[in-house]
DNA sequence: TATAAATTTAACTCTTGAGTCAAATTTATT
DNA sequence: AATAAATTTGACTCAAGAGTTAAATTTATA
């Protein structure tokens, strides 16, 4: 018999996925009206909670936004392991970027840039790994620049310029707007391709 | 004789400057620290003054962020005035484009994000212009369009791209850091240009 | 039906930081 | 020297919001 069948019943499971919708949740609005513009009980109440239950997922505030990070991250930690063969450096960085957005658009995580509003230990736990995401990215550049495929240029400023394209995504995408999150994706690929693309 | 000399002994003029000085002080600290993690305490102090005599500059934390919105759409208004004429579009857009990247790392200006610790109708009053600057921008795109400068493609995605990039660089530039701010202006003109030009 | 999990209610504590104020002091101007 | 402007000191009020708690209630599981 298929385990899967019984995971609605599996309350461990329920009440992670819950917590999961939790911190989407409030990614969601971070991203709307920033971290200190939401309180737990907005948070809470645009879920159908009371403030109370929301403790009951969650430690606290800082977590709930460390959290946030964490799971764009991961998300993004996933996109990046795709191996892509035969393929040059400014191909594999266009198929990521499109990824990227894709992920940004449809999953409802959200990619925050508020690193201020977190506790010291956490905001150390969070720029380390930006900062790995980010290395990473840069050596798929110098990679690209190797193999003829990227145009030369200081590769932090290349990744600088596109990753902010990505930061300021998230602030005015809108679910329901006039943009369809895969139309986006395709177009500011092409643009990032086209700006670092060898002549 | 030159009416500039007896300016040092203008009180008005000394109190504007000193005004101004305040809230790109504060701009700079919002955009490190964020607008809620800092206090007038703290704006204060690190102008070496007490909060009681920023209160007798600025009346209240919401003028102070409004403020600082304002100081950056007046620049960047200055910008976009430069006629350029007997230029295509994505020329004229470079020119101005590197011009932003100049104005961010020289001015002690910030391009904040934050527009929802504003309140209502300071908030208003920011989205507005904010809206009519980048329409002004969209507006050079579509030229660019018309007279073949511009490769195809939704104006409005070209361009969040590219402002995209801009205002992320507010949140990794240091004054005192590696990058020297001329460098990336051009880099970033480089980047934004090839982005969108026609083939 | 009994038990454990999930959630509500509502009241409460605590901290932070905005904003005020009045009196004293320092600094510049005439 | 007299006056007005600039700034300090230090104490104060007030509101918002994080986080807690205990008891009651609802919902799901076995």
């Amino acid at each position: 018999m298929d385990i899967n069948v019984k995971e609605p019943f599996n309350r461990d499971r329920q009440f992670a996925l819950k917590r999961q919708a939790v911190i989407r949740a409030a990614g969601l609005d971070f991203c709307k009206r920033g971290y200190h513009n939401t309180s737990m009980t907005d948070i809470a109440s645009n879920l159908g909670l009371t403030k109370a239950a929301l403790y009951y997922y969650v430690k606290n505030k800082d977590e709930v936004l460390f959290e946030c990070h964490q799971q764009a991250y991961d998300a993004m930690d996933i996109l990046l392991e795709k191996k892509l063969v035969g393929k040059n450096g400014l191909e594999q960085l266009g198929v990521l970027y499109c990824d990227f957005v894709r992920m940004l658009t449809a999953s409802g995580i959200s990619l925050l840039t508020d690193v201020n509003s977190l506790s010291e230990g956490n905001k150390i736990k969070v720029l380390k790994r930006r900062g790995k995401i980010e290395r990473k990215i840069i050596k798929l550049v110098k990679q690209g620049q190797s193999d003829g495929s990227i145009r030369a240029g200081d590769p932090r400023l290349h990744v600088f310029f596109f990753m902010g394209a990505l930061n300021w995504l998230n602030a005015w995408y809108d679910n329901s707007g006039h943009f369809k999150g895969e139309d986006i994706a395709v177009h500011f690929a092409t643009q990032m391709r086209l700006g670092i693309a060898a002549a």
